[in-house]
DNA sequence: CTTAGTGCAAAACCTTTGCAACTCT
DNA sequence: AGAGTTGCAAAGGTTTTGCACTAAG
């Protein structure tokens, strides 16, 4: 993943952004939990571990600015707060959530299948659709 | 739409919960604005119109019933706030939801279409769903 | 150097809660 | 009458902002 995160650095220094320690801190952060959905509160409990000098709306600010980018993708579970994690736009990797309406766990449904789905509402409603989201509310394999 | 009004209050009643005049009023301003997306403060500023004592707190507390017996359905749109619209999983009358990346309107799409992804992915993820949810992010009519 | 970025604390929001008064059933 | 409901105000939790200081380019 090392590759991804000096990626990421470049895009930042292309668009004028300075590349701080707090940012690579916080990026390395998101790299080593690919496949959570880490809250701001999550992403600044981590950090603070090995950087506790780093304050709580530095890790809002680069979130935000992450999300800006298309670097993350902000997403709602209805739990309070936001959650981000890597956005797989450009890389035409789009999964699922599906959401345990009683524990609450948050897994994750790798195929797409919905590429004929969205060109079928694109022409219909005149959207030009640049995203989509997907969340499956029921019941996981332990609360059945 | 006077109908529906009488069947909700009935599925109250039934419920042992008390028929009272700020939650009718507050189903009111829903079957008023079918098609939006109100918020718990878009509902306060309705109700206040007509009926200035009703408090936020019962508008929050009436939202909260109403999506527990799933009457409404609680949304997120990314504006920070909750919004709700009538729950149709009963009917199955499911749509989704345009969000317009650039002037933040939202509009729906009526056809549901997802039936036979929905079969596929709870045979392969294990999961019992109940309900999905699906927004598509892009460019409306006009901020094309 | 210069301007963007940081840390801290305070403020701003949205939402929930405690409680005394009230009112459906 | 009695349990559930309300309105108000206060509290709670998340996110944003103002500002002096710091550091990346």
């Amino acid at each position: 993943m090392q590759q991804t995160f000096d990626e990421i650095c470049s895009k930042l220094a292309e668009k004028e952004y300075k590349v701080t320690p707090q940012r690579k801190i916080i990026l390395k952060a998101f790299l080593d939990n690919v496949d959570s959905h880490l809250s701001a509160e999550d992403v600044y409990g981590i950090v603070k571990i090995q950087h506790p000098e780093i304050g709580l709306a530095t890790v809002y600010r680069t979130l935000e600015l992450l999300a800006d980018l298309s670097i993350l993708q902000k997403m709602n579970f209805g739990d309070g707060r936001s959650r981000f994690e890597f956005s797989e736009t450009e890389a035409h990797h789009h999964h699922h959530h599906l959401i345990c309406v009683s524990c609450g766990k948050v897994t994750e449904f790798e195929d797409d299948l919905l590429e004929s789905l969205e060109t079928a509402i694109a022409k219909k409603s005149g959207f030009k659709i640049i995203d989509h989201q997907l969340k499956f509310y029921g019941f996981c394999g332990k609360c059945q």
